[in-house]
RNA sequence: GCGGAAGUGGUGAAAUGGCAAACACACCAGCCUUAGGAGCUGGCGCCCAAAAGGCUUGCGGGUUCAAGUCCCGCCUUCCGCACCA
């Protein structure tokens, strides 16, 4: 008796384990083909995980999503693509190594062991043959190969700028790790500015395309489409010349005298999009880093000291992250400037609000139709003087600014009576005709600074030759191998500049001394093409092969976080197109859908060490195991929604597994001793005709309809909306009938055939939720072969359906009654059920009734007077 | 300020414009028992002792025979961008 019942209890670990091992035994079995398979391809790809040495919820989410995907499209028969590797260059590796003193590549190498333990227990479907590591020479020696490639092409350059510098890192940030001043890394540690030589990849270039194609990206969710737009941030506008005033008129002794000859005809170049309203510019507002401010300073000290606060100011409100909240100041330079349109002479001010890396670092400022200028002329007393007016003249209260562009010019000499739109086009016209502007369009992206002076990267592989300047590395020599003995710290500068055998180099040009390049790339380089190596994993004369990507790209499906919808996207779509324009590949994006999965949360707050509410993968899988753990992260809400994580719902599923289990397990012996009549050869892929034999009893009927009816409903989410919560909550009710007809399923009153197609339709329908409790319950069943790649089962539209459907009666729109009428019943019939029911008699007595208005299948409306 | 998403029971949530709260969690009552982190039965939005009935999807309007769902305005929360000229 106890032993028996020991046998019902569902027990993960054993069953887990397992099936581990078998899979681990067959490492094959989540191989994808080649090119020439003649099933359709199906690359769906999670993004790689940063190897911290522990999995995290995110990632079980995430990973999970994938899995039941890539299972899904195996059990569909697709050629599935479904791959996993490291992102395994970065910081933290070298943390580590000051920490513990273990070499980074130890360190990550170890934890890329561990976690790919957790990701095994997991019972991810992963094709190990064609892992990637990025920080294996064999991967990043392609890094190089690109940088190369993309020097050539003239895509990537050299230049000092002023960079983005976290203390705590002791390396340059690219402008897309700063997040609200601070470094994306250390979010209490301010960025401060520097000026450094750095390497820059030419993302500019790809402005425009990467704006446009976002049009087309119609499988990916709007919210990132939206947040690429804003960050690529297209401006449509005009530059503009003024001229710095030749004649400087005041009287002896003031600066002007001292103005030198070539003064003359120093253009200021501003950058507006609203060109229109020029004839309304009162002032001009240069950044306090433009040119022309340090020319005018340079003979005024009582300037230079103003610009220097200024600039302070600048900077101090950028490093504080907010640039918006600092008070506007400026300081007039005395000097004035001419408009050219008009030849009026306007001050020339320096502004702290102005930045010298947006647009020429230079503006006019017209204070009645911009509110910034507005502020500020009001403060200084600048005068406003109005261009535009509102196309309906509202009477009288003309309050100021305006800033619509709905509106036509005034005070603009010939341009007076022109709307704005085509004021702005003659003007553009007229500035080109005579040289002193053009149409143009800026964007908010900058170039990609990939210098990082740190160690943990991939070597630039460029050498510095005292006679021959820059010297790339030659092909035959990548790839410049990362030293394995070094001294990590964090100050000095790169800590490759100190290894001699590193750094000093033979010029390959003349044969010289020379040095190597130490700085390396940022990591984001590594993740821009990844999935690309994994196509082709092995590749030693290329980094994939053209025929390969011809087949698998672009991606399917691609999921991840939200966090990496503007870095990592924005570089994969780049690098796509670079790769395009190399002739490597013929696709222009590398995703075709991309899926934003929700953060999980915990007690309102994202998981994390410092809040300390994580919860460990590794601890759910011991208690509950890898199956319930899984499926409470796709059941608890639908993928794209925060999780709120609740350990009660991880245990509320694994008692619904226990449920399953107990059930199969109960009805085995029906399914195996009759299994010898119900196989007439169509083997176990069982369809829906035995129950059509006119002989099946009720509950049969209505256990096989419910059954139709999950696998329906499941099989459309998967294809569309991927509410898997609602999945598995239909799995939940087709086993809750199953379980009330307990008896009946050993009673013979549902013959053992249908016993058997609604519990190894069961195993099915949760082998891409539950992999291992499936693969078990698949093999108590006698299930033929391997579940992975058995066929989904299909849904026979005419068992789903009900004999009998219950209609709501609404009286005026308040619901009354339900009726009940069979299923694909008339407008007619249903009217006249609806009509006869006592309910309704009684509410509609002594009234009219004008209307009826009757939905087949759905609902009657009586609108009674 | 601009852009995006969301707001439904005690909780996570569900609902092609057609019965609001499916499926779970928690809780309550009962049963069972060699007691388990088990199992089974029932209850569980609010008002009302119960029934009958009424009310209920952030707030206010609108469209419609019918609105959680569509439209307009507002409020709140979260996310992204932000003196961007």
């Amino acid at each position: 008796m106890a032993e028996e019942k020991e046998l019902l209890r569902y027990n993960p670990a054993p069953i887990e384990s397992k099936w581990q091992e078998r899979w681990a035994a067959d490492p094959k079995m989540y191989a994808a083909e080649g090119p020439d398979c003649v099933k359709p391809k199906y690359y769906v790809l999670e993004m790689l995980p940063y190897p911290s040495g522990q999995l995290h919820m995110g990632h079980v989410r995430n990973y999970a999503i994938g899995d039941a995907l890539a299972r899904y499209m195996w059990m569909r028969g697709y050629n599935v693509m479904h791959p996993m590797g490291w992102d395994a260059f970065g910081l933290p590796a070298e943390n580590a190594a000051l920490k513990n003193n273990t070499p980074p590549r130890e360190w990550t190498l170890a934890n890329i062991a561990a976690m790919k333990r957790q990701f095994n227990r997991l019972g991810m479907a992963f094709d190990w043959s064609t892992e990637v590591t990025t920080c294996l020479p064999d991967y990043y020696r392609w890094n190089q190969w690109f940088f190369l490639r993309m020097y050539e092409k003239g895509l990537v350059y050299r230049k000092k700028s002023k960079v983005n510098w976290c203390p705590e890192c002791a390396t340059v940030l690219a402008n897309e790790q700063v997040i609200d001043g601070c470094c994306w890394r250390h979010e209490d540690t301010k960025v401060e500015l520097r000026d450094l030589e750095q390497w820059f990849f030419r993302i500019t270039a790809y402005a425009e395309e990467l704006l446009d194609d976002l049009a087309k990206l119609d499988g990916w969710p709007e919210k990132v489409r939206t947040m690429q737009r804003n960050w690529i941030g297209r401006s449509k506008g005009t530059e503009i010349d003024f001229f710095l005033e030749e004649k400087v008129d005041q009287g002896p002794g003031t600066e002007g005298a001292t103005l030198a000859q070539d003064d003359k005809r120093v253009r200021i170049r501003v950058f507006t999009t609203r060109v229109d309203t020029i004839f309304g510019a009162t002032s001009v507002q240069l950044a306090p880093e433009h040119p022309v401010v340090a020319r005018l300073s340079a003979s005024n000290p009582a300037l230079r000291v103003k610009v220097t606060e200024l600039l302070e100011e600048q900077k101090k409100a950028r490093e504080g992250g907010d640039v918006g909240a600092i008070e506007k100041h400026g300081v007039p330079t005395g000097r004035f400037a001419i408009n050219p349109y008009s030849g009026e002479r306007v001050p020339i001010w320096v502004g702290n609000y102005v930045l010298m890396d947006y647009g020429t670092g230079a503006i006019m400022s017209v204070p009645a139709h911009d509110e910034r200028d507005f502020e500020f002329a009001t403060k200084y007393g600048i005068p406003i003087r109005q261009v535009i007016k509102p196309v309906q003249e509202a009477e009288g209260s003309e309050s100021l600014p305006f800033v619509s562009e709905d509106g036509v010019l005034v005070n603009s000499g010939e341009y007076d009576g022109l709307t704005c739109l085509q004021a702005q086009k003659l003007l553009q016209e007229s500035a080109a005709r005579q040289g002193f502007g053009e149409a143009k369009v800026i964007f908010r992206l900058k170039d990609w600074g990939v210098s990082r002076q740190r160690y943990w990267g991939t070597p630039i592989p460029m050498i510095h030759c005292p006679k021959d300047g820059l010297v790339p590395v030659p092909e035959d020599q990548l790839p410049v191998l990362l030293p394995e003995k070094i001294e990590i710290t964090q100050t000095g500068g790169s800590p490759l500049g100190r290894v001699p055998e590193f750094v000093n180099v033979i010029c390959p040009k003349c044969g010289g001394p020379a040095r190597r390049e130490t700085d390396t790339m940022d990591t984001f380089v590594d993740s821009s093409w990844y999935f690309y190596r994994y196509i082709d994993a092995k590749n030693s004369s290329a980094p994939f092969s053209r025929v390969r990507a011809e087949y698998w790209f672009p991606i399917d499906q691609y999921i991840g976080g939200v966090e990496h919808a503007i870095l990592h996207l924005i570089y994969s779509r780049f690098w796509t197109k670079m790769m395009r324009d190399l002739g490597m590949i013929t696709n222009g994006e590398p995703v075709e859908r991309q899926f934003s999965q929700g953060m999980v949360i915990k007690d309102g707050a994202k998981m994390s060490k410092s809040k300390g509410n994580v919860v460990s993968p590794d601890d759910m899988v011991a208690r509950y195991g890898a199956d319930s753990t899984r499926m409470y992260s796709l059941f608890a809400a639908p993928p794209d929604r925060d999780l709120d994580w609740q350990e009660d719902g991880v245990a509320g599923v694994s008692r619904f597994l226990a449920r399953v289990w107990k059930l199969s397990t109960a009805h085995e012996g029906v399914v195996l001793k009759g299994h010898d009549f119900s196989r007439a050869g169509s083997g176990d892929s069982i369809s829906g005709a035995l129950a059509s034999e006119g002989s099946s009893s009720p509950i049969e009927k209505k256990l096989l309809r419910k059954m139709h009816q999950t696998i329906a409903k499941i099989t459309k989410d998967f294809e569309g909306r991927w509410h898997f919560n609602t999945c598995i909550a239909a799995i939940m009710e087709y086993v809750n009938e199953l379980q009330a007809a307990d008896a009946q399923l050993s009673s013979g009153e549902v013959a053992a055939p249908a016993v058997e197609q609604m519990l190894k339709n069961l195993a099915l329908l949760l082998a891409p939720f539950a992999p291992y409790l499936a693969a078990e319950l698949w093999e108590q069943l006698g299930g033929d072969g391997s579940i992975l790649r058995h066929p989904w089962p299909e849904s026979d539209p005419g068992l789903a359906k009900e004999d009998e459907i219950e209609i709501p009666v609404q009286i005026n729109g308040k619901l009354t009654t339900v009726v009940k009428v069979p299923a694909g019943s008339d407008a007619k019939a249903i009217e006249a059920a609806a009509l006869a029911d006592p309910k309704v008699q009684l509410r509609i007595a002594g009234k009219t009734v004008v209307k009826v208005i009757v939905v087949p299948g759905r609902a009657v409306n009586l609108v009674v007077k």
